[in-house]
DNA sequence: GATGTCATTGTTAGCGCTCACAGCACAGAT
DNA sequence: ATCTGTGCTGTGAGCGCTAACAATGACATC
């Protein structure tokens, strides 16, 4: 009902009602009726009063632009984001949505098509050019986090998943220590090493994963095998899955170390694609090979055999990055000074690592 | 290197340059800047550069509110969401923030949590108060929409799945046709009968797909067995999926007309819950029981089996919905008129439904 | 030489709002 | 009686920009 058109008035014709409108209507200045608008203590009760039954029945709304021009607030983030299709990117901006709206401020998003330093720039001149007073950056590539470390922006800028090198602030999951959780599980339920499949190589999370996967292995003093690479989607994963079919003992029992008895795959949606060349190469999972994936996205508990994986919480990712954000906003900060929120991950384990 | 902070001059100690400051360094008035930025034929080339230099220089950005305050255009559209996570509303979102950008429009977006009258209008008040030209809303929810109409707001509106009961504008995909094309796709294998789980009957895609394919078991005369409910997610696709087991013909052979050989699940995430459900209970699918979902989700190629399913293309539902604001707001109707544009899907065959 | 036309530039007046400050009434203190 | 404070309200300026109009000079036309 408070965004009904103005139903009644002698408002110039056409145009919304502005501050003057509300004044006249309710015998007051326009500044008692800001006064009102912002919830100043200093006003009669009986004047509000007044005021707020003039506003309704023009069916008033203040002007955003205006308001934003005075005060040099214009309340907007910007989100940059690259495929929000992806589960955890859609999850990550779903929470900072939400953070960011309880906080008083709007989000406006911008997606990535290519993950360039150039469309990352072209991106965030768009924003710039809408007066966003700061920005979260949600595309986890090493190019364009480097090229986001070189604009040295007028306003504040966080990172998601952005890597730690770079003296901006972000927040990330600790994706080492998932990596860690999935792979010496899988050790620990008796594999004599853990096959891996990768990311692309120039995402950061993909890295991490690696990284943690790797020194796992040294760790426990294992070979370490070469790990495949995929590019996140499921078809990659098959890809990989066919190639790894081969190096599957062919008995039930694990002979040599060279043998693939137990892979960690850096995404859920890969691991399906894994599962299903395992499936038509004949193999069993778990029997034959141990499967974990990364992510925990809705459908990995139902995949067949269902995932073990390392959960996210990509909604605390969300809400951390609005609140970085905004106490940098709130104590002027743009100096990038580097601060970083890290979450754990949480290792999930069902069937298909788990030799039952 | 557009958005470096000023770097130079004797600019207002810590503000932004002006269009005024850009017109001193460039020794014009500040109207030519202005012409020089909105592109206006009439200045002469030695002043464009002059301007241009001066602008580059200080690192100028033209304010946006300032310049939405005296266009009365704030070149940003609002969308809102029901949940992101989900592929449909994310891929449409996607597609949509794409089409607005070419178009010269911001997109600013607000999710929603529940699905209520009162949490929508508190999401358009938000955003009206921000000042968005327009709004996309997708929302599919019966009660939700309803609350829309009932709003009549000052601005152009579209739905996206909104169904067809409303004069508000709005873009969907033909539902009842992609029920038409799995359940008469299953018919035509050979089953006597589809049985269909639902989607929650409050969301307009639900109903429609319900609609399609009661009709097609219809015109086709065979029985239309009692469909079974769940809310989209993958649990409720499995527990569906249990109940439905019973009733599969114990031997591989086609009984009585009650026995479940095929079964249209309204999206893909319940249609994998099915399946594992299946599996558990010893039932091969497509040996015993075929299966086909609904949105062709990028997983949905990879499952156990590969999943018959119906696209949707929801990018290009995203880019209808903007086509269709941007015209309003361009021919200045916010007439709500209802106009309607439909996008055909298209079932995609595999293996979960061909007894191979 | 007067006139009109055109390209180019400058001047002025707001857009709708908030901020700083000025009033004014009335309280209590001096 | 004057001074000071305090609660409420109004006035004026100005945020940075664009739109409308005015002004200028160059050049062609009559």
């Amino acid at each position: 009902m408070s965004h009904t058109a103005q139903s009644d008035g002698h408002a110039r014709r056409g145009r919304a009602p502005t501050m003057a409108d509300v004044a006249q209507v309710a015998g007051v200045s326009h500044q008692t009726v800001s006064r009102v608008l912002s919830h100043h203590p200093n006003v009669r009760d009986t004047t509000r009063a007044e005021v707020q039954r003039a506003i309704e029945q023009l069916g008033y709304r203040r002007n955003s632009s205006a308001r934003a021009l005075v005060t040099r607030r214009t309340l907007t983030l910007g989100v940059v984001a690259c495929n929000p299709t992806l589960f955890g990117p859609a999850s990550t901006l779903f929470g900072l949505e939400e953070a960011a709206r309880d906080e008083g401020y709007m989000v406006s998003a911008v997606t990535l098509r290519r993950y360039t330093a150039k469309a990352l720039e072209e991106a965030i001149d768009h924003l710039s050019d809408w007066g966003v007073e700061g920005i979260v950056v949600i595309v986890p590539h090493r190019e364009a986090v480097a090229a986001l470390a070189e604009l040295r922006l007028p306003f504040p800028v966080v990172t998601v998943e952005g890597g730690h090198s770079l003296p901006i602030a972000g927040v990330s999951v600790d994706q080492e220590l998932g990596a860690r959780l999935a792979t010496s599980h899988l050790l620990g339920v008796g594999h004599r090493t853990v096959w891996h499949v990768a990311g692309p190589p120039d995402w950061f999370e993909a890295e991490a994963r690696v990284n943690g996967w790797r020194s796992t292995l040294e760790e426990a003093g294992v070979e370490v095998p070469p790990p495949l690479v995929g590019d996140w989607t499921p078809l990659s994963g098959y890809r990989a899955g066919q190639e790894l079919a081969g190096r599957v003992a062919a008995g039930s029992a694990r002979r040599t170390s060279a043998d693939v008895t137990a892979v960690f795959v850096a995404n859920d949606q890969m691991a399906l694609g894994l599962m299903r060349a395992f499936r038509e190469a004949g193999l069993s999972v778990p029997g034959q090979v141990a499967i974990a994936g990364f992510d925990d996205i809705p459908e990995a508990e139902f995949f067949a055999p269902p995932l073990t994986t390392v959960r996210q919480d990509f909604a605390a990712v969300g809400q951390a990055s609005i609140r970085l954000l905004v106490s940098q906003l709130e104590s002027g900060s743009t100096s990038h000074d580097g601060e970083r929120v890290v979450i754990e991950p949480r290792l999930i384990v069902r069937r298909s690592s788990t030799s039952s």
